[in-house]
DNA sequence: CTGAAAGCGCTTACAG
DNA sequence: CTGAAAGCGCTTACAG
């Protein structure tokens, strides 16, 4: 095989100058002659040359790729933020290695020092982040990093997260003032930074906008089939909720189904809100209440930031980003009052 | 940066060994006193001495990484496939390096040859594969590699795909077979390799089940809106089709919308089937009839017969390998026969 | 079982 | 502007 691949070594040879021309030639430098390098750049093309990617990060220090580390590569969530992770690594030509590790914290740490050597600077979601000693024992040393939807307690790295707390928050707002007196709310994952959030928010809100109100939690994972179960449970309560508030939109959908299948109708006997904006929100019957989070731009937004760490040589901003989640409202809580949904939606 | 970064030759200083000894105990070679291994394995951790993997990959010739070359690295297709490739990267203790080129041909093609010195082998799904020259012109010489659903002239590359055409054919025999009569198609992008095979089972199912039936193309890109637009021209036909039949579960969901909104039932005015069977088409209402394909799978036999060939030193098994969908049948097509939806669908 | 040395394919001061 | 040489951090025959 290493046979039939050729090297700078036979670009050199073939165009009669050294490697050390070549190279300068083919990367753009500046100290070599014009006829020189077109010569070289001409018997490169073909001779079909291509560096060697090891080689080249080896000697230059550099690897121009990006590593990614998720819980997990599968879902709205993840497959939202590697576009947007993608988006900005393809606009800077950084190339991306991903890496996921399905909540091992071992995994995980392993998963984090093989790096060393494959990337130029990290992006990293981890439920792991905030143990103490986990991030300095396994982030290989000197390599930039930046964090999402962490809690970091130290400002050690830069963190850019989702206003989860504040998107419940204003979500609960939203139904108390429609008239809403009983709120149920379908969790997250308990082992999941953004449930977490919005379920404090859900309470906080709970607290400030129907003090007195009973908070009614059915648990979830972030599944549709989670919600349609959570959906069963609230119609055999007693005293039934008047509206409903998922932590995502897909327990939010398995929900409707839930009621639709009990005759059950949104939002005339019940009210019902997601968080996340899916593009199924909108294509649903009735249409769902939700709060948009731009995750791909939060996946953007922490790639513009690592870049910039690495071109500082790893000094990073430390200032925490945080993007305000937007109430949607559509037909899924418009029965109390009369509100119109926003404009844009099909 | 570098100054902070421990490499073999600082292990084999503390150790008091050569650095070959140090490579051979880290690798688990056998020969290696046990003793001196232990030594240098206990030295290498307390120094979190961490291989350079650019470092290692230069001298091993190997990288431990597969590259993954994909149109886009968003939608339910491309995270299944991801996660089905993960799982058995993850598995094999391979890291992934992912790439997509939104289209271009050009970037496709340097997408390729970047690779060069990155990875151990390719898994590309390329529209451009059947271009003459394509393949070869790109593909870093040496580099196995295999391709998903794509048509290739010669198997030069193992090929994995999935029967579309199967797929399309069994649906509007179902669709046939329960009694209707004008089935109407919704296509998908016209450079989507899977959407024209799909169209192709739908014209040639057509002839074989319902000669001289016309068949009905709606225009679509796989996303909901082209399902919804879709819907709303198929209500304004002047013979209204008894069936609809969606190149992807997405638009048969956009095209229930547009049905919902107009008040025509399905399956009692009209059948509507898709092609995916992503979760949600057993949460809406009516449950989506559809094909289902295991997109998880095809990218997991795909990574294993890539593995397959690197191991052989390149020599791949050059059969090609086709995943038939499954028939769902739910109640969207449940009307003019009394078919029962099959099991195990909640 | 162990070490010295060559080599992987580049880049980059250092001279000239 | 150009080349010879050192070096990036490993692995792996080759001797012993």
């Amino acid at each position: 095989m290493a046979r039939t691949t050729v090297t700078i070594k036979d670009v050199a040879r073939e165009a009669s100058v050294s490697v050390a021309t070549v190279s300068r030639a083919l990367n753009g430098h500046e100290n070599v002659a014009e006829g020189v390098r077109k010569h070289v750049v001409e018997i490169a093309s073909r001779l079909r040359y291509q560096p060697h990617a090891a080689a080249r990060s080896l000697s230059s220090r550099s690897t121009q790729t990006i590593g990614v580390v998720l819980p997990d590569l599968y879902g709205e969530f993840f497959s939202e933020l590697i576009r947007g992770i993608d988006v900005v690594a393809r606009a800077h030509r950084k190339h991306l290695l991903v890496s996921s590790y399905h909540g091992h914290p071992e995994e995980q740490g392993e998963a984090l020092r093989a790096m060393r050597g494959r990337v130029d600077g990290l992006l990293v979601l981890s439920p792991y982040a905030d143990r103490p000693g986990f991030l300095t024992d396994n982030l290989p040393t000197a390599l930039p990093a930046v964090l999402i939807n962490t809690q970091l307690a130290d400002a050690a790295y830069p963190v850019l997260s989702i206003d989860n707390f504040g998107g419940a928050t204003a979500m609960v707002r939203h139904l108390a003032e429609a008239g809403h007196q009983r709120i149920a709310f379908i969790c997250g994952p308990e082992d999941n930074f953004d449930a977490r959030e919005r379920l404090r928010g859900y309470r906080s809100a709970l607290a400030e906008y129907l003090p007195g109100a009973e908070a009614l939690e059915l648990p979830g994972d972030f599944d549709e089939s989670s919600g349609y179960e959570a959906g069963k449970l609230i119609l055999t309560e007693k005293q039934r909720p008047d509206a409903v508030f998922a932590a995502n939109d897909m327990m939010a959908l398995g929900c409707l189904y839930a009621f639709n299948e009990a005759g059950v109708k949104v939002p005339t006997d019940i009210a019902l809100a997601g968080f996340d904006d899916i593009p199924l929100a909108r294509f649903v019957h009735p249409t769902l209440t939700t709060m948009r989070i731009s995750i791909a731009e939060l996946g953007g937004l922490a790639l513009s930031r690592l870049l910039q760490a690495i071109e500082a040589d790893g000094v990073a901003d430390l200032t925490p980003h945080t993007l305000a989640p937007e109430l949607i409202v559509r037909e899924s809580t418009l029965h109390a009052t009369r509100q119109r949904a926003k404009a844009g939606d099909i």
